[in-house]
DNA sequence: GCCTTGTATCGAAAAACGTCAAGATAGACA
DNA sequence: TGTCTATCTTGACGTTTTTCGATACAAGGC
């Protein structure tokens, strides 16, 4: 993680076990549609923040699964829950995803067209 | 995927059921580390282009293992196999990693500064 | 043709995952 | 205190994934 977890890409060197296990753990929760359809909920609220009780009928399933989900996101390092009174908010760490963003980047120029 | 698949972000729009399916194939596809490594050996030679024999000795596992995670990251779009005689040589999809990048990156933006 | 070497597929076992119902916990309010 | 609501955890079940040995296929050399 230290020697190229920050900036370094894909293609810049073979990922050593230790970091290619670290991160597979980050692309192993972004692996399921509900958690990507829940991250992409939390990340596009304006103001970051939204509430469990708003993203739970959301979806076809049990409110224990979404709670799954949830942890799991959370475990992953994407996304921070706090309480307030009586509901469970939770919002997106964007460090976390753009650090994955830059490890799949080809190059660190691809994007700077699209300003 | 023709709304939003191309350059939107995560925090852009909240993801479609379809979408995120799609998605959440490729990102599957990353979630393990074999399969990362295996990826990063590919991508970072220069030329671009890896022998399956050089791939399966560098891992503790078995050959149809090893054959096994390649057709994985095949099917998932992230690389391409071709055979020539007796070998048969891997080479990475950038296409694909800058898709998912832009996916993941918070902000369009973002890498700018890091030119 | 036959044999050897590199790679893919098949079939099975073990482990991990997604889901739910039931129960536990946290806070609000009377 | 008690009860009500919102959320999390536990335990169980079926499905998917990871891995392997055995086998099949492809190409080159004899």
């Amino acid at each position: 993680m230290q020697d190229s977890g920050c900036c370094a890409g894909l293609a810049s060197a073979p990922l050593g076990e230790s970091e290619a296990d670290e991160l597979a753990r980050a692309f192993k929760a972004l692996g399921d549609p509900v958690r990507l359809r829940l991250l992409s909920m939390i990340a596009s609220r304006e103001g970051g923040e939204i509430c469990v009780c708003e993203l739970t009928p959301a979806f076809e399933l049990s409110q224990p699964t979404i709670s799954h989900h949830l942890k799991l996101l959370r475990q992953a390092g994407l996304i921070a829950s706090e309480r307030r009174g009586t509901w469970v908010y939770y919002r997106a760490l964007p460090a976390a995803t753009d650090r994955l963003a830059a490890l799949l980047a080809s190059s660190p120029r691809t994007v700077e067209i699209g300003v």
